[in-house]
DNA sequence: CAGTGAGCGAGCTTCCGCTTGACTT
């Protein structure tokens, strides 16, 4: 039996590890935390100086007994946690569950996975920081106690099942405040003056623009008109260098903002990829808050520059940390092996590996070099003058492997398409010619809405959450119905270009699209609902700095400067009285709002929550004549729909005719509006109006969808004509009755035989088999169909509970 | 004795951070 029992939190890290060390180390992994407060609402006693109740939750049962077999044949335990608060607080869980002896046990810590780093390690032991310690149990404790002190007001004054917290809350804050702002940003439009000029040889035009807009049509016309007869002169030229340097190595999120600005991934997605990137040994750990890389990684990327791309390119550099809260318990994410240009996997792994790759490598790559010029041209008739820039790049540097995207609201001032391209060779005091002349009525724009990659971005610039929940926080507040992450159409709108060629100014109007939107993020009713609840009621725990407050006293509680229970009593006592004061005298969250008066009825129009969601209603509760209702439609919300949008409400479903003897119903549903015709559904193309559907029409859409279901199907079987091979929206697949089935990968379709798809149908895991054969379970709930292997443990917890 | 108001029933939901699978859709 090996001598030592080494315990880290990754069985990736466990298995790298192994390696560096001889067969005396044993190197397990404790999956992270194994022991966590009770689910029930005695885990914290708050009258006893916050004493915890803590469990080893299931899931965790085998894990802790095999390390606490192991742990007693072995003759030093070594706890090698991550070095941060949380690391600290695994190792002393383990240290207490596994029952390990004081003087058998070591504490070690590294922050990079390197052979010289784990030895060094080794040779430095060191005790548990209780302090440390201390400070992750205050954290623990205070989260439980907001969490579930707040939630169950929420489940009193709002709706049941809701949820707030230290993080979450904050979370739909923002986007709750983000679309207020957005909504009443009012747009001002002004006049952007673009020049083409030429020198008079061929190929020889380039764009000059006026630096100051107009506000008025007016203006921007007298300019232009002032314009006709001028005379145009080059009377300043000016060049200076620029450099631009390469960002920092990925942290999670800045990896997280990168794959959704190129790649288009949600945050989940992202590190679902990363995590098989890591187990796969591809790159090093995917949650880290750290821009650092280890000197062997430092070493590494130089030498791929090096043979890659030469010294010229090669510029050391050492990074460090701009967020306050980081705890920088490991390295950077990047490569584990430089030399490895593009790895072999799936092409989500491989796009997101390179993304990796180019960024660390360009992080240790010199800076790419400008030449900017800016020409300033002389308007004979009149005081202003235009400006033109060029940019040249004189050396590429890091750009040759990475540039990085730029954000939605890196650039929200005004409307801009500035392209830095090449000027020809100009001197001062040479005159040029005018091609054409152009103002453009512009508009300044609103905030941009949050995408779930920005708003991570902004909880970690205020210091709220970490790299292992930013994912899970974004899940959360949108399975809460908080928020939604949709797409908007948006609306046109009209604009004035003039514009001076050939000696006269001429105007038209054009239309652009202006609100759209992509998988960005909205709060809904309940959102917005919840959110002003809170705010009105907890404005501490909402408020954006109270993390960064409370991550002031865990230092100080850390540095062993502050006792954590002290820290808890001040922060609980008047937490819990709020909580108190709230339940017995706040009123009952409603948003309810008076649009004005159905002019067919005379009954009032109003829109409120309800148990389905927002809702119009035409009469009151309590009339004898019961009200009328209509759902809110998507992008519409209690706050800002009017009058006239509600009552349009009820125009729809309508009915629009019969076809083969069956009824023809237009509505609007999730994806749209659609007809239903005999439970089938058929949409509505775009642009048409559902209110405007004639019967005529629709029979129309309903055989031309009909032909279009005809044409995709491939091949049907003579053995069973329910079973037909179709084109999907992914490709061709099987169509077996009401089970659609995968086509295995490889197979040649025009080979599929009616026996083949017999035996998908076998093994399709979502088969309709025969489902009531020997469950006899009387709570058929999600979760005890999910944990056959623990039927013991939910016998012991229903035992408990009855006491 | 009837009507009214208050309280109870009986079980559920929920936090943040650290880790992977094992599930279903």
């Amino acid at each position: 039996m090996a001598k030592n029992l080494l315990i880290v939190e990754s069985p990736a890290k466990a298995k790298t590890i192994e390696g560096y060390l001889g067969s005396d180390f044993l190197v397990k992994s404790s999956y992270g935390h194994i022991r966590d407060l009770v689910k029930t609402d005695d885990a914290i006693d708050t009258e006893n100086k916050f004493k915890q109740k803590y469990e080893v939750p299931s899931d965790k049962k085998a894990v802790v007994s095999e390390l606490k077999k192991l742990a007693k044949e072995a003759e030093t335990v070594w706890l090698a946690s991550d070095e941060d608060r949380e690391g600290e607080a695994i190792s002393w869980h383990l240290f207490d569950t596994l029952g390990l002896k004081e003087d058998k046990t070591k504490r070690i810590v590294f922050h990079e996975i390197t052979k010289p780093a784990i030895l060094k390690a080794i040779e430095s032991p060191r005790k548990i920081d209780y302090n440390l310690v201390n400070a992750q149990q205050a954290r623990r404790v205070l989260d439980r106690l907001v969490g579930f002190e707040l939630s169950p007001v929420l489940w009193r004054k709002v709706k049941p099942s809701l949820s707030a917290g230290r993080v979450q809350s904050v979370a739909v804050r923002l986007i709750v405040e983000r679309e207020r702002d957005i909504n009443k940003f009012n747009a001002e439009a002004s006049f952007k003056i673009v020049a083409i000029f030429n020198t008079g040889k061929a190929r020889e035009s380039f764009k000059a623009e006026l630096p100051q807009r107009f506000a008025k049509k007016d203006e921007a016309e007298k300019f232009l008109n002032d314009c006709i007869e001028a005379a145009y002169s080059v009377t300043n030229l000016e060049k200076k260098p620029a450099k631009r340097n390469p960002s920092a190595p990925f942290t999670t999120s800045t990896l997280q903002q990168e794959a959704s600005r190129k790649l288009g991934y949600s945050v989940a997605r992202t590190m679902q990829v990363a995590q098989r990137l890591y187990e796969a040994g591809h790159i090093t750990y995917m949650r880290t808050d750290s821009v650092n890389l280890s000197d062997t990684a430092i070493q590494g990327a130089q030498d791929e520059i090096l043979k890659a791309y030469g010294e010229k390119y090669h510029k050391k550099r050492q990074y460090k940390t701009k967020s306050s809260g980081a705890q920088e318990a490991h390295e950077a994410i990047r490569p584990t092996y430089f030399a490895n240009h593009s790895i072999s996997a799936e092409p989500s792994e491989v796009r997101l590996y390179e993304l990796i790759w180019k960024r660390a490598i360009a992080s240790q790559m010199s800076e790419a070099e400008f030449e900017k010029t800016v020409a300033k041209i002389a308007v004979s008739t009149r005081n202003e003058e235009l400006t033109a820039t060029g940019e040249i790049m004189k050396f590429d540097g890091f750009l040759k492997v990475y540039m990085e995207s730029l954000d939605d609201d890196q650039d929200n001032t005004l409307d801009d398409d500035t392209d830095n391209t090449l000027l020809p060779p100009l001197e001062v005091g040479q005159s040029l010619n005018l091609t054409e002349m152009t103002a453009t009525e512009r508009f300044s724009r609103p905030p941009a809405r949050f995408t779930e990659a920005s708003l991570v971005k902004k909880l970690e610039e205020l210091g709220i959450g970490r790299p292992s929940t930013y994912a899970p926080t974004i899940s959360t507040i949108q399975n809460r119905g908080y928020v939604v992450k949709e797409d908007r159409d948006g609306k046109p709108r009209d604009y004035k270009v003039l514009t001076l060629s050939s000696g006269s100014v001429a105007e038209v109007t054009k239309t652009e699209m202006t609100g759209v939107e992509r998988n960005k993020m909205f709060p809904t009713d309940i959102g917005v609902l919840v959110n002003d609840f809170l705010v009105e009621h907890f404005k501490g725990i909402v408020d954006f700095n109270f993390t960064a407050k409370v991550e002031r006293e865990f230092d100080e509680i850390a540095q062993g400067n502050k006792e954590w229970t002290d820290m808890l009593e001040n922060f609980y006592r008047p937490f819990h009285h709020e909580v108190e004061d709230t339940l017995e005298n706040a009123e009952r969250a409603s948003h309810e709002r008076e649009l004005g008066v159905d002019p067919v009825s005379g009954k009032p129009v109003s829109v409120r929550v309800g148990r389905f969601g927002p809702l119009v209603q035409i009469g009151a509760q309590d009339d004898e004549e019961k009200p009328v209702f209509a759902s809110l439609r998507k992008g519409q919300m209690i706050e800002t729909i009017t009058f006239e949008e509600a009552m349009e409400l009820f125009k729809l479903p309508k009915k629009v005719g019969e076809f083969e003897e069956k009824e023809m119903t237009v509505a609007i549903g999730r994806f749209g509006p659609y007809i239903r015709h005999n439970s089938a559904f058929y949409s509505l193309p775009k642009g048409l109006d559902p209110l405007d559907v004639t019967q005529e029409q629709a029979i129309e859409i309903i055989k031309e969808k009909r032909q279009k279901d005809i044409e995709k199907i491939i091949r049907v079987f003579d053995e069973n004509p329910e079973a037909q091979i179709e084109n999907g929206r992914w490709g061709p697949f099987v169509r077996f009755g009401k089970q659609n089935l995968k086509i295995p990968k490889g197979t040649d379709v025009n080979a599929i035989t009616y026996a083949d798809v017999l035996k998908w149908a076998e093994e399709d895991p979502k088969a309709p088999k025969s489902k009531t054969a020997g469950k006899t379970t009387k709570s058929p709930s999600k979760k005890t169909g999910a944990k056959k292997t623990t039927a013991k443990k939910s016998s012991t917890k229903t035992a408990t509970k009855k006491k």
